[in-house]
RNA sequence: GUGGUUGUAGCUCAGUUGGUUAGAGCGCUGGAUUGUGGUUCCAGAGGUCGCCGGUUCGAACCCGGUCUUCCACCCCA
């Protein structure tokens, strides 16, 4: 007996059920981008290990996939690295690529190689899978697909306005009401750190009040104050971490705060701004909440900052986020290229339409008609009219061999085939067909010269 | 990367203080039923108890390692 295959951990197959709805899912978002005047690309697998790390901070790098050289790379390495036995030093030396970690750096790096291509601004979304050699948990997987919309070449808020409306668009098109897009901005959590004193802690700050909501407030204190972070500055933030009511109230109170700010009230006046944007033009179904906690690791954005909640009643972290980041391309060395964008989590948000029961019932693009196989000679005869069914744009197929007629239904029956065509000896002698309904077992007779069009009771 | 958790038939799970030949339900295959599926009845196949090693007269059960699963951190989608 051969071994048990298995597959690395993280990593999934996918079946034709399951595959089907993660279809219906991407098409939707898909065509929603294209409804906003998105492109598509894609970019390789794999990327020069220089073009990714070093991006996503020493944690990111830990997560890289790295690729090991072809042909006899140890050979190349010298006698000193060699003999380290140092990870760390010997692993540039024999990996010159990695696997894609996001969408974004390698799409920085295709902005900067096509620079002279591309129509400015330029709006691209990219839907492919990335790699992160993370330790898997529910949702989150060492393999998995991003689905990114971004703009580059546009700084108007204009821009961050119509990427929350894109999120409405598609979360209204996929029927998932009650989500929620919660926005800060970058600019206002260096205003803050800048107000209580805290300036050269500002990631510590972030990093910890991001996690408010979730460990409370006096976590929160006892993190800051132990990341490093004076007393006094944790006190005077104090009365941000309860920060309630309307946006407007809240915007009210933050720009009484961060008066002393000048890139704090410059934020405010950007989050205004996009929040008075969409508004005018109106949300559908989510809602669009300014969120001063809200900070997201990722460093490099600098302007607004995007995070999306799955509706209260399911239990399921963010299921999108992004922001304006204005020095991206810098990294790859074109300076002045502000962009701004978004991303979708899609196997959350897949597997939030599937608690909520909200994938669309006939997304099925499985088998309709299933002919039965009744011998050489009819089965010849069947072929002729599968085809023609085919033709008329029926999804048809003939059971290849002639098994038992009970093997041949229980298999209609197993694939959910609606509807069954039997053409047997005497239907063959007599120039007809039997059609059969299998959820009702109705039969209806046709001639071989009607014209392909299947009873009203079917679909 | 840290700490914990899980693994028995295709699936969901039983399995006594370590004791002969490891069980059930569902599913699968065949039959009752040579041209009609879902129901029913009967029969059958399918397991190196994740893997490697150790303790023992004897291990699914105890111990160590490893892989896997899930969870909490870290971080993130």
């Amino acid at each position: 007996m051969a071994q048990k295959p298995s597959i690395p951990k993280g990593t999934r197959d996918f079946s034709p059920a399951a595959l089907t709805k993660r279809n219906y899912l991407f098409n939707t978002i898909k065509k929603n981008f294209e409804r906003f005047g998105f492109q598509p690309i894609e970019t390789p697998s794999f990327e020069n290990s220089g073009t990714l790390l070093g991006k996503y901070g020493e944690e990111g790098d830990r997560l890289i996939f790295k690729i090991l050289n072809s042909g006899d790379f140890i050979s190349k390495v010298d006698d000193l690295t060699y003999t380290a036995k140092n990870s760390n030093s010997l692993a540039p030396k024999i990996t010159e690529k990695a696997l894609r970690y996001d969408l974004t750096v390698p799409f920085a790096r295709y902005v900067v190689m096509h620079q002279n291509e591309i129509d400015f601004p330029f709006k691209r979304y990219q839907i492919q899978p990335v790699w992160r050699a993370d330790r898997p948990q529910k949702g989150r997987f060492r393999e998995f697909y991003q689905c990114d919309a971004d703009v580059v070449g546009a700084n108007s808020p204009l821009q961050e306005a119509e990427l929350v409306l894109l999120y409405d668009a598609v979360f209204t098109d996929l029927g998932l009401t009650g989500t929620c897009i919660k926005i800060n901005n970058r600019k206002i959590l260096s205003g803050i750190s800048e107000v209580i004193g805290a300036q050269e802690h500002l990631m510590a700050f972030t990093v910890a009040l991001d996690k408010l909501d979730k460990i409370g407030e006096e976590a929160v204190k006892h993190e800051m104050l132990a990341k490093g972070i004076p007393e006094s500055a944790v006190e005077k933030a104090a009365p941000l971490f309860n920060l309630k009511g309307s946006n407007t109230k809240k915007l009210e109170i933050l720009k009484d705060f961060l008066s002393t700010s000048a890139l704090g009230i410059e934020g405010v006046h950007e989050v205004e701004t996009i929040i008075h944007l969409t508004e005018t033009v109106g949300l559908q179904t989510t809602a669009l909440q300014l969120e001063v906690t809200l900070a997201r690791g990722l460093n490099y954005y600098t302007g607004a900052i995007f995070e999306v909640s799955a509706p209260e009643k399911v239990q399921m972290g963010s299921i999108g986020g992004g922001g304006r980041y204005d020095d991206l391309t810098g990294i790859f060395g074109l300076n002045d290229v502000s962009g701004v964008g978004i991303s979708f989590g899609l196997d959350r948000i897949y597997l939030v339409l599937e608690e909520l029961k909200l994938f669309p019932e006939h997304l099925d693009t499985s088998l309709q008609i299933l002919f039965l196989n009744f011998g050489e000679k009819e089965s010849l005869a069947a072929l002729k009219l599968v085809n023609r069914y085919r033709a008329a744009g029926f999804r048809a197929d003939l059971y290849p061999t002639a098994a038992k007629m009970q093997k041949q239904m229980k298999y209609a029956n197993k694939r959910n085939v609606p509807v069954v065509i039997l053409l047997g000896t005497q239907e063959l002698e007599a120039e007809q067909y039997i059609i059969k309904n299998m959820s009702s077992g109705e039969q209806s007779v046709k001639s071989m010269d009607d014209p392909i069009q299947l009873p009203k009771w079917e679909f």
